[in-house]
DNA sequence: TAGTTAAGCGGAGTACCTCTCCGTATACTA
DNA sequence: TAGTATACGGAGAGGTACTCCGCTTAACTA
C-alpha cells in the first residue's frame, strides 16, 4: 500500500499549515466562546481564526468538538488534580477541592463546560464526560470509605448537581452565588444521616 | 380622539380573530415545544398554526412572550398552590411540596421552565420570574420561622439551584434523577447539623 | 344594512446561521 | 525539482429569526 514500509499505516505527519490552522481555530474560539456563550458562531471563529468555515468544519466535525478542544487542556488539569487529591489526608476534602474546581471549570465562558457535559452525551458521548465522571467517582469513593460522605450517593449525580449550578447560574449577576449552592451541595453530601460527632 | 366618550382612552375590544389565532399559536407552541425543546423553531410554530411568521411576532415579540404565555397556566397554578400551602400544618413539607412541584414545572417540556428562568431576567425580566421568587420566598420563610430550615438560605438560591437540577437533568435518561438530586438539596435545606432523632 | 376604519393578516425579504462540496493551492517527499 | 496527498477557501443549499408593508376583514356606526 503506497509509502507503508511495515504493514501499520504510518501515515504522513501533519501538515505544519494545518496544524498552525488548527491551533489558531482554538485559540480564537476561546475568545468568541467567551464573548458569545457557547451558542456563539462558529462562522465568526472561522472568520477571526482568517479561515474558511469549510476548514473550521474539516478539523472540527460539530462545535461540541470544538468546544472539547478549548476545554481539553483544562480537563487534563482538571484530571490531574484529581489524582494529586486522591492521595491527601483527609478525602472529604480532597472531594470538596475537587468539585469547587470543578465548578470553576464548568463555569468557564458563561457556562461553557456545564453546556458540554450536558450535550454531549447526546451528541458524541465519552471522552471529556467519561474522564470528569471517572475522577469524581473516584474521589467519592474514597471520601465514602475513608472520609464523611453518605453512602447513597453517586459520582453521576454529584456532578449533575454540580453541572446544574453551572449551567442556571452562567448569566448570574450576583458572583458569589455559585460558590454558595455549592457550599449548599457539599453540606448534603456530608453530615445529614450520619450521626456520629 | 376619535371615538372616545371619556378621557380614557378605552381601545376597541381585540378582535376575534385575533384572539382565536393567539389561543391557537399557544397551543401549537406548547406541541413543538413538547417535541424540539425550547431552542425550537418559531417558524415552525406558525406554520403548525396556519399563519404567517409576521403574525406570531405581532402577538409575541421574542421567544420568552411565548414561552412565557405557554407557561402561564402553570405558573399561577404553582402561584395558588404556593398560597394553598402556606397554611399547612408543617411549614417544612409546606416548602418541599411546593419545590417538587416547581421542579416538575421546570422540567416541563424538556426544561423549557428551566430555560425561561435562567433566560427571562436578561430579554425581559419580570412577570413570572417575580411570581415564582416571591411564592419561595414566602413559603420559605415560614419554614425557617416555623420550621426547620436553615437561617442562611435565600428563595433565591433554593430557586437557582432546582432551576439548575431541571437544566441540567432535561436531556437524561435516567428519570429518577431529578427527584434523587431535590431530596439531596432539600436534605441540605433542612437540619444537616442537627442532631436530634 | 351599507360604509368606514383601523386592527390584523400574510408572506416576501434581509441577514444571519450551520454544514457540504469540490476546484484550487501548497507543503512535503523522493 | 516534480509529483502528490493534504489542506484550503468560499460558493451554495437549506435552515433560522425577525421586519415591513400592502391587502383583507371584523367591528363599529349611521
Amino acid at each position: 500500500m503506497t509509502t507503508t514500509h511495515g504493514h501499520v499505516p504510518a501515515r504522513r505527519p501533519r501538515r505544519t499549515d494545518a496544524r498552525l490552522n488548527r491551533e489558531r481555530l482554538i485559540a480564537k474560539a476561546q475568545e468568541v466562546f467567551a464573548e458569545a456563550g457557547p451558542e456563539a458562531s462558529l462562522n465568526e471563529v472561522a472568520r477571526r481564526a482568517g479561515v474558511g468555515p469549510g476548514t473550521l468544519y474539516r478539523h472540527f466535525p460539530n462545535r461540541s468538538a470544538l468546544l472539547t478542544a478549548v476545554l481539553r487542556d483544562r480537563i487534563e488539569t482538571l484530571c490531574e488534580l484529581a489524582e494529586t487529591l486522591s492521595s491527601s489526608e483527609s478525602a472529604d476534602d480532597a472531594l470538596t477541592q475537587w468539585l469547587r474546581a470543578f465548578l470553576v471549570h464548568a463555569r468557564v465562558n458563561q457556562g461553557l463546560g456545564g453546556a458540554l457535559m450536558v450535550e454531549e452525551p447526546v451528541t458524541l458521548g465519552l471522552d471529556c464526560h467519561r474522564l470528569i465522571l471517572d475522577a469524581a467517582a473516584d474521589l467519592l469513593a474514597q471520601a465514602q470509605r475513608r472520609g464523611t460522605a453518605r453512602a447513597d450517593l453517586t459520582a453521576d449525580d454529584l456532578v449533575q448537581l454540580v453541572v446544574g449550578i453551572a449551567l442556571s447560574t452562567a448569566r448570574s449577576h450576583d458572583a458569589e452565588q455559585p460558590d454558595r449552592l455549592l457550599t449548599l451541595v457539599l453540606d448534603a453530601t456530608y453530615g445529614t444521616p450520619l450521626q456520629n460527632e
